[in-house]
DNA sequence: AGTAATCGTGCAATGGAAGTGCATTTCTTA
DNA sequence: TAAGAAATGCACTTCCATTGCACGATTACT
């Protein structure tokens, strides 16, 4: 049995064959990515059981959603001590407007913020917008 | 004529009576609204229409879209000295979680963010989800 | 091993929202 | 008033997220 085998078993995710692909492809990838994405990756496999594992994913805090704002949801694997499941991770996303990819920039949290009186957050979202250091070499 | 006519007429957009009605409905909500709260808002009139006019003033300068994660877009009145279309009045926007309106924090701006090297930002986003002001009460 | 229960997968269908093409109506202006 | 431009209405399309249901695989239990 495998590191990935292992590493999904140890949240509670049956490490069933698509899971390991699907796994090993989030992995391999350094930015977000879209269900389309992986359907097109794995063009055999039906796109109701990859949306499903990603639920499953989501759900045992092994990926994250990521919002870019393009309209469709993004996923991309949670670092090791992420804490998105408690949303006590609130790290930046960056979109490259040149190269239309999306990267987590784990170090860099959302800074805090002051709200008027009476607004409590509860989470939040910050995401820009630009070029990223593939494409503004 | 009156006001809301000649402030459209300032914009460059011709003051027809369709978009007097959404210009008012915007004014009048307090929150930002979504192409769907327009059509309900005003049964009798063309979804597509509507959508037009939204886009017509947002082209201008009269309203700015609103992102804030919920997957459908929500449309707000620029404050007086709104600069959304060149990207310089990079305010909040506030979700409630409890009663799902979404609120401009004109006040309040984005802060400055370090990026990493070469990185460069053009343009962002910042969401905050919560309670608000008047459900926190 | 045998059986039931649970979980994963595949297929079909739905639904919401954005967006487009084109014909028709309304408005502007000469 | 007639020509041209702009706005409107209707029909359709597309894209993505999501669900219901049936079937296959795996696990748990006797
Ligand atoms: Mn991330
Ligand atoms: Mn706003
Ligand atoms: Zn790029
Ligand atoms: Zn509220």
């Amino acid at each position: 049995m495998n590191t990935i085998a292992i590493f999904l078993e140890s949240k509670k995710v049956r490490p069933t064959a698509m899971r390991l692909l699907v796994y090993k492809y989030m992995a391999q990838s350094n930015v977000a990515r879209t269900l389309g994405d992986i359907e097109n990756a794995f063009a055999k496999a039906d796109r109701t059981t990859l949306y499903r594992t990603l639920k499953t994913f989501e759900e045992k805090g092994i990926v994250h959603q990521v919002d870019d704002g393009t309209g469709t949801i993004k996923y991309a694997l949670c670092e090791a001590g992420c804490n998105c499941d408690i949303g006590r991770d609130l790290h930046l996303h960056f979109h490259c407007n040149n190269c239309r990819e999306t990267t987590c920039l784990t170090e860099h949290k959302i800074p805090q913020i002051n709200l008027p009186d009476g607004y409590i957050a509860e989470d939040m979202n910050m995401v820009i917008k630009g070029i990223c250091e593939h494409c503004s070499g």
